[in-house]
Formats: C-alpha cells, structure tokens, sequence
DNA sequence: CAAAGTAAGTTCCAAAAAGGAACTTGTCAA
DNA sequence: TTGACAAGTTCCTTTTTGGAACTTACTTTG
C-alpha cells in the first residue's frame, strides 16, 4: 500500500494523517498557530524549501485547513480556517509529550499560561462526557455509523 | 534546514515530530495501541513495506516508545513503553479531528466507549487546572525553564 | 530426523519526495 | 524608471519510499 491509499482507510487517525501527517505540516500548522501568515516568513522560520512550503500550502488550502486570500493584488496570507483551527488540540497533545519526555531534564521549554484561569496548564485529554483524564485501557472501540465494509489489502 | 535537524529546536512541538512526525509512525503507534506486537501483523495490517517497517520500529526502540522483547529465540515483539502510552492523547486528538471534520457525513467510523463512565464520549484537550476545554486564543506561551538561546538558521 | 514452514529482517532496484540554489513575474516604493 | 520584494517555479542532486525477492534461524510436521 502506498501513503496516499492511507486516507481512504475506516479509521480517522488514518483520515487525519493522510492529510498532515507527513514531515513539515504539523510544524507549518505550529507557526500559523503562532500567527505566522505568509510565505516568506513561514520560510525562513522554519528553513523548509520554498518547493516543499509550496505544496504543503497548497495542500492544506485544498483541505480547507488554510485559507488564501490576497492581501495586495499577487500578494497572499494564508490563515487558519476553522477546521484548522481545530487542530489545536493535537499540537497540544505534541506539545505536553515533549515537555513531559523530551526535556532531558531541564523543564519544558516553554510555559502555557491559561489566560481563562490564570495558572500555567498542563494540556490533558479527557472524557467529554465525566470530564476524567482518559486512559488507554479505559477505553473500547465500537464500530459506528459512517463505519464502511473494508477491502482486505496485502 | 533538513528534517533531521528540527529535533534541536526550542519547541516540543518539533521534537517531537522530530521522532514521530513522519510517513507511517504514527499509524504504527496506532495499530501498536490496538494490541498489534509482531512485524509480520504490522506489516501486513498496515500494507507499509518491510524496509520501512523495520526502520520505524528500529527508530521507536532506540527513542524508548516501543521494547522489543525476544517471545523465543529470534522472534520479538514489540511493545509500547510508558512513553510509547503517554502518546495516547496525540491520536485521540487525531480521532477526534478526523470523526469531526472528515466523516463526510456519515458519522465516525469508530465510537469509543469510556468504560469509566459508560459513555459514548469525544476526547476533548482540557486544562489541568481549570477543566476547561483549551481554545487557542486563551493560551499564552511563556519562556519557560528548558528554554536556550537559539541559533539563527537561514 | 529430514523437509517444509514461519517470523523477522535484508538486499536490490526503480519511483517519488526533499534539499538547495537560481530564476521568473507582478507590484510597490523611491 | 529603477530597484527591491513577495510569492512562487524550475532544475538538478540527494534521500526516502515502494515492491519484490532473498536470507537466516528456529519450529513444526511427517
């Protein structure tokens, strides 16, 4: 199987990946994030090729993750739509695993303030439902509504 | 800037796609999740290539996600680690994007039962402090402990 | 006990994607 | 009207994938 059969899978972390799941969307979706808008600065921030930065914008306009729009005649800004914008929460599931495993021991490197409670978080995933931090073995599939019949592969 | 050098970064977001934020990991996790622990069953669940396979799970092993454990002579499993688990919420959170935003309106393809409390539930970032669901705009990054100085590139 | 089967990789080669740098095209500002 | 600038494109080299066959060390079966 190739990559680009992976978004055609019964499985929305497959759905989810086929469109930014490959090097360099995430880390563009940080930036713009972070209030990045516009090529030349998504460039030279984070040092992918203008080739590369081409297509994944390009990609992520088509999704409707991004939007393009011009702020001078053959000048764009490309912003978070609100599906983009939806993404957050898996840059702050990112984000808590590398302060928690990759600090090497010097604390995270940068802090989340809370403006809504004032206090410094510590993103944490929980149930929608009783609000508990939710646990891998806590929790059972079951097939649901838009589930589809799969060919077999391989 | 090459892709292998992001994982020097003042950013956890980037460290770490550094180790997972390429073609295929993430789907490997997921599967490593759902009880997959040989080669054979990954590849063949998965449709990656053996080649590719083998390096993924060669790259986890040696990041501490995954342990690869000899169930007789020659033959290994591979399972996650506390690490490997505590990147549960990143793939809740790519369910939860996928289940709203890319169903094409039939519904999710999978339901999760939360066994604490009996739902049906929709994983949701919230903050350790407060509870509250986490929206962009009431987070503000601060200079936190294991922050350094950073080189300019490009 | 020999023959066949199996799991876990390796190897080899072609095809696709990424890295790097220079080039293009419209616009704006002096 | 000349030069700078933003947003790409193009061209070429280097890395990564995709696909399939091959290897090695047990294990099971007849």
């Amino acid at each position: 199987m190739k990559w680009d059969d992976i978004g055609s899978l019964n499985c929305s972390i497959a759905r989810s990946l086929a469109l930014i799941g490959d090097r360099w969307t995430l880390l563009l979706l940080r930036n713009a994030f972070l209030g990045t808008r516009r090529f030349d600065d998504f460039q030279s921030q984070l040092g992918v090729t203008r080739h590369v930065l081409a297509e994944r914008l390009k990609r992520l306009v088509e999704a409707d993750i991004l939007n393009k729009e011009a702020y001078q005649p053959n000048r764009y800004e490309y912003r978070l739509t609100t599906k983009g914008r939806a993404l957050y929460p898996v840059l702050l599931a990112l984000t808590a695993w590398g302060d928690a495993f990759l600090d090497e021991g010097a604390g995270p490197p940068i802090h989340y303030h809370h403006k809504s409670c004032g206090k410094i978080m510590t993103p944490t995933m929980s149930c929608s439902e009783c609000g508990e931090a939710i646990h891998p073995r806590d929790v059972m599939p079951m097939i649901g509504p838009g589930y589809v019949a799969e060919k077999k592969f391989g």
